[in-house]
DNA sequence: GCGGTTCGTCGAAGCGCTTCGATGCTTCCA
DNA sequence: TGGAAGCATCGAAGCGCTTCGACGAACCGC
């Protein structure tokens, strides 16, 4: 393998004249700055990049910790792709750490070898101790979430609460007025896990803002038990047009029990799945109507969050909240009107 | 952050001992390893990835080509999860190098900066560039799939003939006779893919040995293409009774023309998914039976199969063919006598 | 025509670690 | 009891690159 000391004897300049003209750090005459290239081609040279990290101090790496990319539909893995591809065309390689949220400690150790020059954590929950530690290690990162308060934190997300908004007002526009929401499982709204908190928050909060009764529901990340918490809900609420899941996996036991009851979608029951994953509508019958999670976006921004600190002559990343995007399907129709919708809370 | 040097001085010995000491490569005294040992604790000592990989020649980090983890069903998401974890057990690190399988020399300039020591190939093409020039350029590899002829090439991957005969064999035992198989894309053929071209060619091989017409297509990767595929083959042998699809999209297709036609599962046509992700087969109603992918599996072979060339004091790893394991479903049952299933062909 | 710049290049000092050979001690057996 | 062998440790030479200061030459204005 070629060195950049071959290169320098074959061009026959010096070691540092050499780097310069790759970095071009410094001006070089362009005669000879072809002759250095001439040498390159010939010797095939690439650059080690272990010597160029140890000796620049940057190693042009950036670490991913994840705790799951696996399971049905590929939010985590449209993200990782965006994050592993911008990165990529930011100069820099992307290393995957699979660390569980309580693996702080590990994070921070490895963090500190220097492999990576920051670190992007996703499924961060509202209290996330890895944020305190790397915070406290001085390790620049970006986070795909948000703790309870992300002021002065850098961070991307999807919002929510617009996304919640933007669902309520088109459902509502449609006439609907009895409208439920299943969120992911209790466990999950229990560890702080942020998608889970905030949308609930939003949908009891923007219901209520419309004079409308809330109806919300954890449920596990199953068909089971999409398909149990569907028979609830309509036990509770037998007028009820509108479901918003927030579910993938539940949101085909939600189909299974309408279809059970003989209750057409959308005619009988519209609904609406947010925070999906790309082309998971069209696995249903009808085409779930979705809003999708704007995974690859929020990849790129993170990668451009966190390059923003490492280099302060880039261009500052300020925190962004990027609502779903609405992917129209078959699910959803007007409000059914068996005895007239209008009806006192 | 402190270094070697601030141990060694702290801990009264030479920067050498401390190495040693860290390493293990020669005997320590007892007495002087606790000594520094102490000495790295209150420094919070973590050696320098940088350093430590160019002074030993030996990166520690593999390379993970992938051309997509994006996309519906955890297939690549469950592979590349196992594979971090498998090097992180094994004291590597993975970075993901997004590659086309047509940037063979991207790959190759990018091996040879001495990043990985060993990189991994998924979705390897029956005649696949980028083995030949990783071997030209003398880049230890590893690849998930197969090119054409595998000998003496590191390899691991799906056993798609043993599936497939798993498959029929049990069909056969419940009757089946007229079966067809749905198969990803012309386009995935005509790349030569090697899961598509291997388990067609199982296919048409073990219907024929068993006396039985083997219908086999090809279908886009989406429901509706599977739900014209379905259309055809029934028009094309009213007497069929299986389909085994290897196509995770287009199954949701099969079974949205096989109920539009009133043709029940399993009772009417039985339904079979190979090579599927986890957990796919609940999403369908009635669930379907898989035979799923050994991702998990296949990715922690990949990495010791890597690993093995990498460190000769390994056990090497032999080429290993795993097959899908059958995930009971609902979507199979003895195949119906409308009008006496013996027929001659 | 002389001090001050700018340009293009060079030499050398690291970056933080591994590893080879050497060294001074002990220990052991003939 | 002396030489061989083994043990524990040290010093120094890199690994392949970046980067700082220096230096000669060409150029500038007054």
């Amino acid at each position: 393998m070629a060195t950049i000391t071959d290169v320098a004897r074959v061009a026959g300049v010096s070691v540092s004249t050499v780097s310069y003209a790759i970095s071009g750090a410094r001006p070089i005459r362009p005669e000879t700055r072809e002759r250095i290239q001439a040498a390159m081609d010939t010797l095939g040279f690439q650059p080690n990049a272990m010597a160029r990290s140890l000796a620049s101090r940057r190693s042009l790496v950036l670490a991913l910790i994840y705790p799951q990319i696996a399971g049905i539909g590929g939010t985590a893995g449209e993200f990782v792709q965006a994050v592993a591809e911008r990165s990529k065309e930011a100069g820099y390689q992307l290393v995957l750490w699979p660390f569980r949220a309580d693996q702080a400690h590990d994070i921070r150790n490895l963090a500190r070898q220097g492999m990576a020059d920051g670190v992007l954590l996703m499924e961060v929950c509202l209290d996330d101790e890895r944020i305190d530690v790397l915070e406290a290690a001085h390790v620049p990162y970006a986070m795909i979430g948000r703790t309870r308060d992300v002021t002065q934190r850098p961070s991307v997300d999807i919002d929510f609460a617009a996304t919640m908004a933007k669902a309520l007002e088109h459902l509502v526009g449609l006439g609907h007025t009895h409208i439920a929401f299943v969120n992911h499982s209790s466990e999950q709204v229990d560890a702080g896990y942020g998608p889970a908190v905030r949308t609930a928050a939003a949908f009891d909060e923007l219901m209520t803002g419309r004079g409308l009764v809330p109806l919300s529901r954890t449920c596990d990340d199953s068909p089971v038990a999409g398909r149990a918490v569907t028979a609830e809900i309509l036990a509770t609420d037998p007028e009820l047009t509108a479901i918003i899941t927030m579910n993938e996996l539940a949101t085909f036991g939600v189909y299974a029990e309408l279809a059970s009851r003989g209750l057409a979608i959308p005619s009988g029951v519209s609904v609406l799945g947010i925070v999906t994953s790309p082309g998971v509508g069209t696995l249903s019958y009808p085409p779930l109507t979705t809003m999708h999670s704007p995974g690859a976006e929020l990849g790129r921004l993170a990668v451009d969050c966190l390059l923003s600190q490492l280099d302060p002559a880039r261009t500052p990343v300020p925190n962004q909240l990027i609502p779903c995007v609405l992917e129209p399907g078959m699910s959803i129709g007007p409000a059914r009107t068996d005895q007239g919708s209008p009806k006192r809370p």
